[in-house]
DNA sequence: ATTAAAATACGATTATTTTCGTATGTAGCT
DNA sequence: AGCTACATACGAAAATAATCGTATTTTAAT
């Protein structure tokens, strides 16, 4: 059997994973109550998805108090990099410049974003010249 | 039951988009053979896939012939630009910026690839100054 | 006409992911 | 102590996706 080396977080998992990040570690509670503003799912589902995710090593609990406290060992950037990566060749076929050029298209950035955009552009273009 | 505007392709119904995508209405054969340049996978598998996305109105089988020639009934940008907005919320939270920054960082992007999304940033930002 | 090759049809199995019911444990009231 | 509220443990069902074996049909070559 090959090694994984991370799985790579299914749908769900990537929910959970995005409450954590986002307000640090917490209850199970916590995250089903995040998780309930936006979609109906049942307290123990989201218990049992979060107890896989240990066993996964994606999570780890902290089961000092009654209410265990769940933080996420996936790093957010890493991970974001490597669904990013499976994602651009899914549909993209690999054309980074495509995706951005889609993504620019549709989005709401502010021109604050879009200056450090142009930065990032600037040093990129800087080594190619 | 509510009307589905365009069902999500699976991974694997993406691929195959994909192939049909870059080389215009194929056999099942064809379609098969590219998919086996990158994994294995049985012919069954691949003709039930496009059976059943027939039936999902994803494609269209012309059967005058007897090898059958399908084509996509889902138009790639419009695919790409669905799937990128689910991914987007579901992994950057809806930070375009962040997913955009993310995708140049790692991306192999020409120069001349660079100058056309400079000029996309140009063409938005002329609509916030 | 017979046969071999190649195609589709279709049912059913397997794998994966999501969901949740029920059992059980524990802490704090009254 | 007994009751209630809330927590985890766990098994298993339900939903979704992927895989493939086998039967049947069709074509064309012998």
């Amino acid at each position: 059997m090959a090694l994984e080396s991370t799985p790579k977080p299914t749908e769900s998992e990537l929910e959970i994973l995005q409450v954590l990040w986002q307000h640090g570690p917490s209850t199970v509670r916590h995250v089903h109550e995040q998780l309930s503003k936006t979609k109906e799912v049942g307290y123990t589902t989201t218990l049992k998805l979060m107890q896989i995710m240990v066993e996964k090593a994606m999570l780890e609990a902290d089961k000092t108090s009654r209410s265990h406290i769940f933080r996420p060992l996936l790093e957010e950037e890493h991970t974001q990099r490597q669904l990013l990566g499976r994602f651009l060749d899914a549909t993209f076929r690999g054309s980074a410049s495509k995706l951005v050029m889609q993504a620019l298209g549709n989005s709401t950035a502010s021109k604050a974003e879009l200056d450090e955009i142009r930065n990032l552009l600037d040093k990129l273009e800087g080594g190619k010249l």
